[in-house]
Order: structure tokens, then sequence, then C-alpha cells
DNA sequence: ATTTTTAATATGAAAATTCATATGAAAATT
DNA sequence: AATTTTCATATGAATTTTCATATTAAAAAT
């Protein structure tokens, strides 16, 4: 953050060089967190939460998920959705029924309302990546969902989702 | 044009192409979540947090941050971030002290004992995404963190940290 | 066909986060 | 030099998330 543009650490200066800011992840979850900020102002006009607008763009264009793949998609656990979910129903965004192949499984859809109230939302969405894809140009944009898609596809199996085999401290 | 990497479907066929497919915050959160999944097993096996390894991930190196520098690098609110430091501190791993300057701040940093429990981790990091853009290959790897950090410098000021103006619901 | 194992979701209690605001200190204004 | 405004951090109450486990159903094994 002190130091200027440079990115390549050319030999034995005396910028301290933090580890972060080779880190990828770091990076990762920085430009994640600063490009959604940007679009977390628009959601909350809409006064939705960001989690519920990620679960219900996740819907938007579907017949119906169910809430695994929701909790895949919209990275969120398992119980965190289940109790969202009931929140989006509750306010009628949302309509939850059981698949008719696997009575285990609850199939989460958009209602009417929740349609409309999305779909204005997702237009911005897609406005809004442009915006910021503009200084890269077409080729490098496509190269960095590319890049991104591929980092994900490598490790999506690795990483088990819920992180249940963890077992946190105490 | 051709899309021959195209992605998962969620479980449907004819892959009508969902809005998220080609949404770029949807595939940096993605990315960013599952590669951070690999490795916070690796941190939970040290007892820790994810949250509070990457508070002292921040903290590695530097002679001490201010809460809100540790806000921005760790992307923790300040309420949160005071509450977590608190832990850290009651752990013996971080060290509070305010500074001569401005005694309004808090400077955080590490103690031999956090020092000593970070850095081991600090190496599996670094391990882990040598791991990570092996298959990309030098000059991929750094174009893609180079156009990570590009995104944020961009977008880093537009969004306020804390959204504070934003007024959420009810 | 039972029994056992695995899977999908729900839920209560505990923990962490968030909002709103308080506190104390520096900066700016008068 | 008071006074007002802004800034950095802390904190209580309310909300949300998480962990652990319950529940119900499918699949596999006996």
């Amino acid at each position: 953050m002190t130091k200027d543009t440079k990115t390549q650490p050319s030999g034995h200066e005396e910028a301290p060089l933090r580890f972060l800011d080779q880190y990828l992840p770091y990076w990762l979850s920085q430009a994640s967190y600063w490009i959604s900020s940007e679009f977390h102002r628009e959601v909350a006009r809409t006064g939705l939460t960001f989690a519920e607008w990620r679960v219900l763009a996740c819907l938007y264009g579907s017949s119906g998920e169910t809430i695994s793949t929701l909790c895949r998609l919209a990275l969120i656990k398992q119980s965190t959705l289940s109790k969202l979910v009931k929140r989006l129903e509750v306010g009628n965004l949302t309509l939850r029924q059981s698949t008719e192949g696997d009575r285990r499984q609850t199939l989460v859809s958009l209602t009417t309302e929740g349609q409309v109230r999305i779909a204005g939302l997702v237009s911005k969405a897609q406005a809004h990546q442009r915006e910021i894809l503009r200084p890269f140009g077409e080729e490098n944009s496509r190269a960095l969902i590319n890049t991104l898609q591929e980092l994900v596809r490598e490790h999506e199996r690795s990483g088990l989702f819920d992180h249940d085999s963890v077992r946190p401290r105490r």
C-alpha cells in the first residue's frame, strides 16, 4: 500500500514487500470484496441483503434449485441458507417445494414477485460488470474470467463444501 | 468465442447459460472461496479460525498496524475486528498499544508467540500458492495477480470501506 | 425384507457479527 | 482558546451465523 505500482520484486529494494503483496488468495478476496462492495450499495437500495441477492441471483432463470446446490452457488453454509431461504419465503420472494424424485430434497424457486424484484438488479449487475471490465478490453476480460473458471474447476473438487471434516478449535 | 471451456451445468440439460456463468463477481467469489477453503483446513489444524489467520497474516512482518488498516487488509468490519483482536489478545497472540502520534489509534502487533504460531502457516500458504499456480506457469500467474491488483486499485477507492452510508432494510 | 449407512434439510443453543452509538482525541472553525 | 466537526476505536443489544445434532428419506448391505 505504501509502495508505488510496481509488482515485480525486481531485486533487492528497501520496500518490505509484505507477504500479502504476492499472495494470490489475498488479491482474490480483495478483488472479490471491492467489486462486490460497489454493487452492494445497489442491492441495499432494494432492501435486500447481499446474501439474499446472491441466492436470488442464483435462482434467476432457473426453475428451481435444491438447498445444497444453492449452497455451492451462493457459497453459503447449509444451515445458514436454510434460514435465509425461510426469510425469503416469508417475504414472498421464493417458493419451497419438494422434488418428486427425492423427497428429502427441497426445491427453491422464485415467486413471480421474486422474479420481478430481481430482474432489474440482474440488468444492473450486468451493466456494472461491463463498466468494471471496460478498461481491460474484450480479450483480457475473457482471459480473466477463463482463468478464474479454471482455478475453480481445479479446486472445487478438492475443497469439500461445508468444512464439516474440519475440527474447529476448543 | 469458442466456449469449449464451458462450465458445469447445475444439473439440468440444454445448458441455458445462466446469468452467473458470465458474471465476473460470481467467479471472483468462487475462486476466492475455493482457494481459501483448501487452506482453511490447514489453518483449522492449528486451532485458529480463518478470520484470525487473516488478521495474523496481515500482521506478519509488520511492526504493528492500526485497527482501521487491518480492517482494509483483512476485510473485516471495524466492530468485528475490535472484538476479534480482543480474543487474539486473550490468547496472547497479539499485543495492543496506542501510537505516540495519535492517541486515538490502537496499534496491533504480534507477540513472540504469535509470530511463532503464524510463521509456519505463512510458509505453508506460500507453498500452497505455488501449488495452485503451477499449472498456469510463471507468465500467466503474474498476469493474473497483476489484473487482480489493477481491479482492486481501480475500485478500492470507490467502495467506501464500511458500508456505513448504506441504509440496511427495515 | 430388515438393518445399516449415507444423504438432504431443519433446528436449537452457542458463538460471532452487525448496527447503532458511545467515548475520547485530533483537526478545523470560530 | 473555545467550539464544532471529524476521526479511530470500543461496546451493548439485536441479528445472523455456526456447530452440533435431529429428522426424514434414499441407498447399500445383510
